[in-house]
DNA sequence: CCCCTCACCTGATCGC
DNA sequence: TGCGATCAGGTGAGGG
């Protein structure tokens, strides 16, 4: 599910709602969550710190603890956090985590709720959480996200653009939705090696990133079915969505079909007429 | 090293 | 209504 402009609204919304509060439990409902620690030892980590502050880097949630470590979090496909004033902790599907924090505006309990189970979460020192933070790939809306970093990413790359686009380790951040979406707008067809962009594409690919994910953002993201910010609210970015799960669907751009291809065994989605 | 396939899970949807 | 096949926003292990 969440992609950078869906983890960058739940970090906001996590750092509104926990910034500057003390855990005062937190209790792991199910304890794959947190593997490869123990629920014991998660718990335990988190007791009695204070949450600095909440970002993100790449996909992942990171929030920074007043011992220096940090509490990172992996949504993967339909991790979700929710804030509530309510306390009571009921039995509920899907329920991974519940955090009770007292905090500068209030108490309240965070939950976690993961459907796929594919999320993780962990409290990491310094020394575990660096080579996470090394391996990820340049923050595509950081300053150090100029067109040369991006030509140095695709050089060399025979694999189609949309595949290298989704390597967390070369760009930290885009999806599959805002993959399709950024090759559209940049007027690049996903199928090409990333590799053969001349430089006026990988400038057009930087700036059309960027835009995409800013938008995104501003949107608060994209809700199909599961994605939801922290208060519950959805995304409104898949109502301008221009490709992405609109095969069969005329380019607004063009009037051709747009077309579904799947690369490394996920969707692709493209204009033929106008993604050269 | 590069790149693809598959497995990990549950739930929604679609065709029969 | 039911049932099986397919697909889903992610990612890392394994293998060619």
């Amino acid at each position: 599910m969440p992609e950078l402009p869906e983890a960058e609204t739940i970090a906001r919304g996590l750092n509104a709602c926990i910034a500057g509060a003390r855990v005062e439990r937190a209790r792991v409902h199910r304890s794959e969550l947190v593997e490869p620690m123990t629920a014991a030892a998660f718990r335990t980590a988190l007791r009695d710190r204070r949450v600095e502050r909440v970002g993100r880097r790449g996909k992942w949630i990171v929030a920074i603890l007043d011992d220096g470590r940090r509490w990172v979090t992996q949504l993967r496909m339909t991790g979700r956090f929710t804030w509530s004033e309510n306390s009571r902790i009921r039995s509920e599907p899907h329920l991974s985590l519940s955090v009770r924090l007292q905090g500068p505006t209030g108490d309240g309990t965070l939950r976690f709720y993961d459907v796929r189970r594919f999320a993780r979460s962990w409290v990491l020192d310094q020394a575990a959480w660096a080579p996470i933070d090394d391996r990820l790939g340049v923050e595509p809306l950081s300053d150090a996200f100029t067109a040369a970093a991006l030509t140095e990413v695709l050089a060399g790359s025979r694999a189609p653009l949309r595949n290298v686009l989704l390597d967390q380790n070369r760009v930290a951040g885009i999806g599959n939705i805002y993959a399709n979406e950024i090759c559209y707008l940049a007027r690049l067809d996903p199928c090409r090696p990333a590799g053969g962009l001349e430089a006026a594409e990988v400038r057009r690919l930087r700036s059309a990133i960027q835009k995409v994910l800013h938008e995104a953002i501003e949107r608060r993201g994209t809700s199909f079915s599961d994605y939801r910010d922290v208060l519950g609210g959805r995304g409104e970015f898949q109502n301008v969505l221009r490709v992405y799960d609109r095969a069969g669907e005329r380019c607004e751009r063009c009037g051709n079909e747009i077309q579904r291809v799947v690369l490394a065994g996920r969707s692709a989605f493209f204009c033929p007429g106008c993604q050269i």
